[in-house]
DNA sequence: CTTGACCTTCCCATGGGGTCAAGGTCGATT
DNA sequence: AATCGACCTTGACCCCATGGGAAGGTCAAG
């Protein structure tokens, strides 16, 4: 199978199965006589893997881990939950951020009256280097 | 007042002043004889106001039009609003894919057992390409 | 034989910076 | 006057993960 196939199977595109390829995520694929990439459903497998791992958001260093792990058989099951549990807090660091800040917006927001006049208490807020006290999120 | 000194009152890098003003959202500063940027009360103002959007979460392409609207003296608020507005969307979007993908994880993490029998459900999930349908978010 | 779909490698771009290098300028001390 | 350290200048390259596109090779069908 080429790589335009595993790539519709995958749901990777080519790019990015050659560009991990090129950063030893992925081992080098068998190529053709004409050289072109030749992919096993053992490899759709490993790409599935990938994409799924994406997917849930880890990086492509987590996913080369995750990946270890999952070719290890004697790996331990506590290893993948440390990092799974690691990426969780990641994650809820990254919503607790973008949830202030959303909430400042929208006080912002609610104190703006939308209408033609040129007073803005959006832009008064965005202005005044003095109060911020508001929106310490970031 | 010069960069080092414009930085450390507005929260932003020099580097960061600098680039800002390559890509046109800061006018070029005014420089010394000797070719060093000077910086006045009125652009330290305008480099706060861009921290304080920064910090807001909007890009350099919405605080660029956040400082076109500062500058308007007839800008309508209404404008100002729908910008915020629209970040709030895209925050809360953003707010409610990693919320799905943590829950997943969380979901894995807790069938994980954690111990150091190799048997991970979290690398079943990852592994299993048939069953997307538990984290469909991304 | 030609066409068009596919493949290859290679380079460039993105955003929002960080880091480092080579050199110019400044004020203060020796 | 010389020197030192702190500051400034531009420029280049790094990160992540990916998209876009150029230039050229390969393949199967018409």
């Amino acid at each position: 199978m080429n790589i335009g196939q595993a790539a519709k199977h995958s749901g990777l595109s080519a790019k990015m199965i050659r560009y991990y390829e090129s950063i030893g995520l992925l081992k080098p694929a068998s190529r053709s006589d004409s050289g072109y990439r030749l992919y096993s459903n053992d490899d759709l497998h490993t790409l599935a893997f990938i994409k799924r791992s994406r997917d849930l958001g880890f990086s492509l260093e987590e996913v080369g881990k995750l990946l270890t792990l999952w070719q290890d058989r004697q790996r331990a099951s506590s290893d993948v939950k440390a990092l799974a549990r690691q990426h969780i807090d990641a994650l809820n660091q990254k919503i607790t951020e973008l949830t202030s800040l959303r909430d400042t917006l929208q006080d912002l927001v609610e104190n703006c009256q939308g209408d033609h006049r040129p007073d803005c208490p959006i832009l008064k807020d965005l202005e005044s280097a003095c109060c911020l006290n508001r929106a310490k999120a970031l």
